[in-house]
DNA sequence: CTTGCAACTTGGAATCATTCCAACTCATTA
DNA sequence: TAATGAGTTGGAATGATTCCAAGTTGCAAG
């Protein structure tokens, strides 16, 4: 049900792991493929499910060591809201998020880069930033489906 | 240690109570003096060890309860970063956060209304905001004291 | 000033995401 | 072939937060 990696993906894994002199894994292939295949800011419980069903057996603290590796490795964004568990977003262009409180769902807002750099001149001139996070809490007025 | 909170100050409180029908005690003006007191975004258990200082006995549990309470009648802002513990911040101007990732502080950082309005513009139509939060992390240069 | 009751407080138990840990696997290197 | 080191695993531990049931109190109405 899940499509395997192709060969631009699955070299942005290589790469990044290498780059940390990690290795590839049968289980960071799957993970990483579980988050491409449906982008919809998964929780680590979502993900370790949709991971089972191709690779059954895997193990929750397993898919915890993925994501905090490919967090690490730049290959995917942490979005959390509230004390809400974390989701994971395999996004890297730059981008806000907007929850949906009625529905929970977050969705990716494209973030114009004139915007950060007004951002960044409204910080102290000794403050020096290394992440910026912007996210929108609301509600969607249709019935929206992305 | 602590002062008590000024006429203006517990105006606010009892107004921003009123406002949902809920009632003033002992417990919940401490919690906010201490908010008050030292506006250095704290912790939940530093508001109960700072507010046991005056009132010997408070309960953790009520700290929870005053302080959601607060933020439900709009005198107080959570503040989250990450999966850290949730932090608690008397400033009802709009405004960003700063985290300095080397002392874990946060500051506040003034928001231009014209930031706000540009952010406004990038929704897609049909999304509603009610909340925007933007937070920085990154590190002071100098040895800051603020 | 009393009374009545909903709102509040409290300590301890329960929850739940996340982290920790020690044993085990596996590929690679010496 | 043995040693090495990264990765995986299940279960236990952690820690912030929430829940709960019992006791207390603010305050509005009389």
């Amino acid at each position: 049900m899940i499509q395997n990696l192709n060969k631009h993906e699955r070299e942005s894994l290589h790469e990044a792991l290498a780059k940390t002199g990690q290795k590839i894994t049968p289980q960071r292939e799957i993970v990483y493929t579980v988050l491409l295949a449906q982008r919809d800011h998964p929780t680590v419980d979502e993900v370790y499910h949709r991971a089972l069903e191709t690779m059954p057996g895997l193990s929750l603290a397993t898919v915890y060591n993925c994501l905090e590796t490919f967090v690490g490795c730049g290959l995917v964004r942490q979005v959390n809201h509230e004390r809400e568990s974390t989701r994971y977003c395999p996004n890297l262009a730059p981008h806000a998020h907007f929850r949906d409180e009625s529905t929970g769902r977050v969705h990716d807002i494209e973030l114009p880069k004139e915007i950060l750099d007004q951002l960044a001149k409204i910080l102290p001139a000794n403050f020096e930033t290394e992440t910026i996070e912007i996210s929108f809490q609301g509600r969607t007025k249709t019935s929206n489906k992305n």
